[in-house]
DNA sequence: CTGTTAGCGCCTTCAT
DNA sequence: ATGAAGGCGCTAACAG
């Protein structure tokens, strides 16, 4: 039953004060190399350790950072996560994880709640763009608590993010598309008020320009990302009367879902028709060439949002 | 600037004193209903915010808990976690994240680090079972701090632990094998300190024996848990004398890294060899049939944690 | 029903 | 180099 140690303890034990104890442990200049040794001994001895809320209380400093992410369950967030932790671990701070499932008001609450809990740094993948969350997004600016967006952002004063170039990924993927000698190719939008799935479209439609293809608006459908979506985008395209031949998804789950329509119908991947997908998902890699993906490198997000924070956080 | 706003601002605005303010946030019931409504409404206008670290300093009480895993970016953990968050969410617990990548020191520091934050709880997947750590859970014990395994785990007095049954997934992978024509099945072990390959290792034993299928030493290999070592694994085996036609692996990625080695030597899957996985990494759903893998329903590992937890914590 | 007091564990002036 | 004192923001025990 080894019970709280505290300061204290160890001051009494040595018959010194608290106060000198904090000092030692904290390697004040201010002390004897004597009394230091003594404190840091007593201290193993009695295998104190440090209580870190009432230094956060104290310093004003909880030491941890909060990431909000649609769903953890996603390799794309879960690297982005894994990237944040390997790089802030050494550093002393923790991660605090938090889900909206894509829903507005568990965004709301998630940031109000990290503030309560007095993070010192919020990381953010939006769900929605409203003025109901830059409200909240404001208050946070207010509090001095650095922000930053990366993946789906929104463009918030004082707010940096990290997110690949989306433009660019669209033009490649279609490019890809274009070059394996694919002549009619079919988008699968994403939910058009976030920017990533608007830059990706840009950068589709910037290819097909450049490359002598016309644009046109009956193939690009809007889907949510999942492979149910994916399925129903296949089935409509497959039905027009002029078919495409290609599909660059914006998400490699529709993208998926477009594949198994797809081959559900007789058609011969990659021979007949190819599919770019977008984010990478692992299971992409084991599709056999069925389907391409752009790679977002999250654990390389992670990482560059901790260098953000870390700069903010000491310059702050 | 919405500067910090405490309960003694809102106390000082309206001539009253700190405590009552707390009170009335608080819903205690000695409070008269008009107070309560002018501090309400004072702190609504404030827009005040509880100071989560000193509520938790006070009460000894973070409302976070803390999960140690491998690593994050494995689907089956990040399933685990998004289980404990979802069920804790609506508790007012927070969920910290720390990876070990299965270093023994890291696991360490990881439980320290959780116990110096003041946790309410810890859920861990150990990597090791060694005496430092066995050291270090002891001491977790005696703080009370309740502490769950999951997956892989350790047998420690007065830890509860939650995990599948992993003898009769191993029984349950092979008898899969056995009722599909296989004749000689190979298996691939993890690391043999770890429980739960220990056990499905038995369940493979078991299954053959009841099924009137010997056992051979040279048909059991010790592998990582990573598609290389499957490779590794797959060549040997198929150089064998009497080679086996099929595999039940402690692990889908080293299960996909023999898949792929035998494709590789012209051998058809499903048809010639068929493979089992265990652990049900979303990727083995895409590769139509050329493996097969036991569920550990991760979502629910979670789930189950978290009312162990929620039961621990509301008794202790 | 409300005010007073005290302390959670730590650190940091201000003295000495 | 060390001690004394106060406060981070909150709540619980004790008065009244």
């Amino acid at each position: 039953m080894s019970e709280k140690v505290t300061i204290y303890d160890i001051a009494k034990k040595l018959d010194i004060t608290a106060a000198t104890v904090s000092r030692a442990l904290n390697n004040n200049p201010k002390i004897s190399p004597a009394t230091r040794k003594l404190v840091l001994e007593a201290a193993a001895k009695m295998n104190y350790k440090q209580n870190k809320l009432a230094q956060a209380l104290r310093s004003g400093k909880s030491n941890n950072v909060g990431v909000i992410v649609p769903r953890i369950d996603s390799n794309f967030f879960a690297s982005v996560i894994r990237g944040i932790e390997e790089e802030l671990h050494p550093e002393g701070y923790h991660v605090i994880i938090c889900q909206t499932h894509e829903d507005e008001k568990r965004e709301i609450e998630n940031i109000n709640t990290l503030l309560n809990a007095q993070v010192d740094g919020i990381l953010m993948s939006i769900s929605n763009v409203s003025s109901e969350n830059e409200h909240v997004i404001k208050r946070v600016i207010a509090k001095n608590v650095p922000l930053v967006f990366f993946d789906r952002k929104m463009n918030v004063d004082g707010v940096s993010s990290v997110t690949i170039n989306d433009f660019e990924g669209g033009y490649i993927a279609t490019k890809h598309l274009i070059d394996q000698g694919c002549t009619a190719i079919a988008h699968l939008a994403g939910d058009q008020s976030l920017e990533i799935y608007q830059n990706r479209f840009q950068g589709y439609k910037q290819a097909l320009l450049d490359n002598g293809f016309p644009f046109k608006e009956e193939y690009v459908l809007r889907t949510k990302s999942n492979v149910d979506a994916g399925i129903d985008a296949a089935k409509k395209l497959l039905q027009l009367g002029n078919p495409p031949n290609a599909i660059f998804s914006s998400s490699d789950f529709a993208g998926l879902g477009a594949i198994q329509e797809i081959k559900e119908q007789g058609i011969k991947i990659p021979k007949e028709f190819c599919v770019v997908g977008f984010g990478n998902e692992p299971f992409t890699k084991f599709l056999e060439l069925s389907i391409s993906s752009v790679d977002q490198s999250p654990m390389e997000m992670g990482k560059a949002f901790s260098s953000v924070f870390l700069n903010s956080a000491s310059n702050g």
